[in-house]
DNA sequence: CTATCTTATCAAACATTGTTCGATAACCGA
DNA sequence: TCGGTTATCGAACAATGTTTGATAAGATAG
């Protein structure tokens, strides 16, 4: 049996990892296309190293990805505490609503997995405790401010999660513009029943090239001031 | 090679499905597990027959799951249209944003189908007319009404997914209560740092025990103020 | 220096998944 | 009876997350 056994290859090196360099090339992949790109397969070929060896530092791909969450919202977090400090708290959780939302626009992956994140801890607790400063200095009740930093946090997630769906392929591969997508979409409604769908008879110009950040302000904007008016302020 | 090739098996006949039986299975299988108990093989189980038929009915699983979304956001719809024509707009759209957000609670897998679905057509499209029918009562302008519906709807979603996350196995298993979890959670916040996380001690008596459907509607209620501000009335 | 334990790596195998292929039954109009 | 469309299904395929057992490399103790 001698020979079958595959012998130590000589000029192989072993790999040598580190929880740093995982994170980087799992957030690396990420970015690159998305949540399917991250394989263990191929994260241990960016690492030069076997796909086991993964394993010593995260045991699932679910931790693998929450880290990955976490790491990335570690730069969210050190973003948005350069720019607290304003007079008004209300413009400050706007400028973190933003500052979060970029993010997440940037790498739509964040609101998938901000979502599955049970483990209100590390990073994410940080963030939630940051927005809920600025409830502080409003005028209302524990209750209030409990549910006013939920909301926020809903707000900017569950509309970039909406607006951050990834389009078809004819419009990533290029071959189809983003305007001539929502034209698209625009010349169905069109063809509707204006007896039926008023409604989007009404918006259908509005929506033909929109932006995804004006819609994410309008949105983010009623929440603030019904804050505002329920702080008395 | 006669008697290699496995013969007609005369007691077993070929089952006959619909899309109306596997949309039902579909769903079946999503609400007792969630995502990860819909795959092929146990929806074709369940129908009696192959895993290949389903493949006539739908071209992917993506697409199985489109339907399947589409197929539930057709009660829901109805059970919104059932409710509307208050005199209050604003009202009409509280009423419509709980019914979704009661549907979604109940079948937790909807918000994450309702984000990755990026056809804005069939009970989806209507879902979508319905809520924007009621802007249009309001005194705003059409990109306002644009913003306003699509505003709502996030909220809803975001929320729903939000809250509605899988709570960890031992919370399912009924080994350890809702209260019970969250009690966990509010220990380990009390013993943060007051100074570094005063936000976090200032709520923890309320995240003890509160109560999701609250939290969804006090975030609602803001987003409505805001909108009832802007309309003016 | 040697022995031993811990740390870290890796190839190979395993189970499960979505999907495709080719065959073939069941029905139906001519 | 024939031919074509509709519908079903077993078997195989490729890709995935995960486990196993072996083993190298480094540190530590004797």
């Amino acid at each position: 049996m001698a020979g079958t056994r595959s012998r130590p290859p000589e000029g192989r090196r072993r790999a040598s990892h580190s929880m740093e360099a995982v994170l980087t090339e799992a957030v690396a992949l990420l970015d690159e296309a998305g949540e399917p790109a991250l394989t263990f397969r191929a994260l241990a070929g960016r690492l030069g190293g076997g796909v086991a060896s993964i394993y010593w530092y995260v045991a699932s791909k679910d931790e693998l990805l929450d880290r990955a969450t976490d790491h990335v919202l570690g730069g969210v977090l050190t973003a948005i505490e350069a720019q607290t400090g304003s007079e008004d708290p209300i413009d400050d959780l706007r400028v973190m609503a933003v500052t979060l939302f970029d993010a997440i626009v940037v790498r739509p992956w964040l609101a998938a997995y901000f979502m599955r994140n049970t483990d209100l801890q590390g990073n994410s607790l940080r963030l939630y405790e940051q927005i809920g400063q600025q409830t502080l200095r409003l005028d209302l009740t524990p209750r209030q401010r409990f549910h006013a930093a939920s909301a926020i946090i809903s707000v900017v997630v569950g509309t970039a999660a909406d607006l951050g769906q990834e389009p078809p392929p004819e419009v990533l591969d290029g071959t189809v513009g983003r305007d001539e997508y929502l034209g698209q979409w625009a010349e169905r409604w069109r063809g509707l029943d204006p007896g039926e769908f008023p409604f989007m008879h009404e918006i259908v110009d509005e929506f033909e090239g929109h932006d995804d950040k004006d819609q994410f302000l309008a949105g983010l904007e009623l929440t603030l001031a019904g804050l505002r008016l329920q702080a008395g302020a």
